[in-house]
DNA sequence: CGGGCAATCCCAATATGTTGGTATATTATC
DNA sequence: GATAATATACCAACATATTGGGATTGCCCG
């Protein structure tokens, strides 16, 4: 249920906009940031999450860290203050990078691999990349399955392949997807 | 004219994309925002624009405050480590504020008022805004409800307005006005 | 030949969004 | 001080999307 989505531990305000704004933009099929308190790790119970962490809280987070990552979740600690170094106290279930958009988009590769529902490379049949194209221009599952010609119960088993296929869970993530991969005109 | 533009000059690459989406979404009129180093305050001839400097390069900017001011620039200084504090040597030129949403948004409208001729061309409010990026985002109206702490009435009768003053009915639709206005990252 | 895949169709239950109302408190603006 | 805009909240009815099954046909390929 929650894959495909990402938790961001941090107590900047202004982190927690960039990290966002860089996990959603990055077409990774996470479609869902949520931000948390590092209390939240021990009571929740969320599966197959990425979840970047502040290294500030990081020694809270390691004292759970099995459980978290036998629930499928995958640990990312975040250290922005250059002079306020933890990468070295290196940890098997924490993954440390450094406030870079390498590593971060190394993190993000390394993700995508991880969870195997999430898929990168896409592999759409035509049928649905044509359902997915008039997804993105807004018309309904009815409008479709009448231009295409087909039942909707077929246009609605497109889209759970596509849905399936891409990760994108959300009709805007498939409309930005849609536009990224210029399938629906987007000027400028 | 650059007015409506902003310079952010920091060194963490998640805080200047943390940065730009929220002086992007804010409604004020700020159109483009870059990227620069330290050095570029002293060579360029900026007009009009809101700096935004990380605190750790404030003292070479205050160097050059002066003319930086006349030309009609408001240089803010970003203070995002709370273990480092420099907002007790305060200066009349640069404007010390803390890592904090509240204060950010004050500062922001304080350059509103500031700069005269920076209007805002949207139609749509504060808090429409807020929401149409956030249904650009994927969320639902439930948890838009949530995260803005109001109720999914308010959230409904929000997107209602939107869609009539926008004349946009579909979330496809409105997602690619949202990515068209910078509301939502879309990069590539 | 048999396995996999694409395309098609169907159902039921649940979740979510849309439409068209009404209504109040606060804040701007004239 | 009246007016407009904004933000908030509620309801009922209806429309649409999502989820989790199951199923058939034709086609390509090893």
């Amino acid at each position: 249920m929650q894959t495909g989505n990402s938790v961001i531990i941090h107590s900047s305000p202004i982190i927690q906009q960039g990290l966002k704004s860089i996990l959603l933009s990055r077409n990774i099929g996470i479609t869902d940031v949520m931000v948390a308190v590092p209390e939240d790790t021990v009571l929740n119970t969320w599966k197959n999450m990425l979840i970047m962490v502040d290294t500030q809280f990081s020694d809270e987070i390691k004292k759970h860290a099995k459980v978290i990552k036998k629930n499928g979740n995958r640990i990312v600690g975040i250290e922005t203050a250059v002079f306020f170094n933890k990468l070295d106290s290196c940890s098997d279930d924490i993954l440390y990078v450094h406030d870079n958009l390498d590593t971060i988009n190394q993190t993000l590769m390394e993700y995508l691999s991880g969870v195997s529902d999430v898929k990168s490379d896409n592999q759409l049949s035509h049928r649905e990349i044509e359902v997915l194209t008039m997804v993105a221009q807004g018309y309904s599952n009815k409008q479709i399955a009448g231009q295409l010609f087909i039942s909707i119960h077929t246009v609605i088993t497109h889209r759970k392949n596509i849905t399936f296929k891409l990760g994108i869970k959300s009709i805007p993530g498939l409309t930005l997807y849609a536009a990224l991969n210029n399938l629906v005109d987007f000027q400028r």
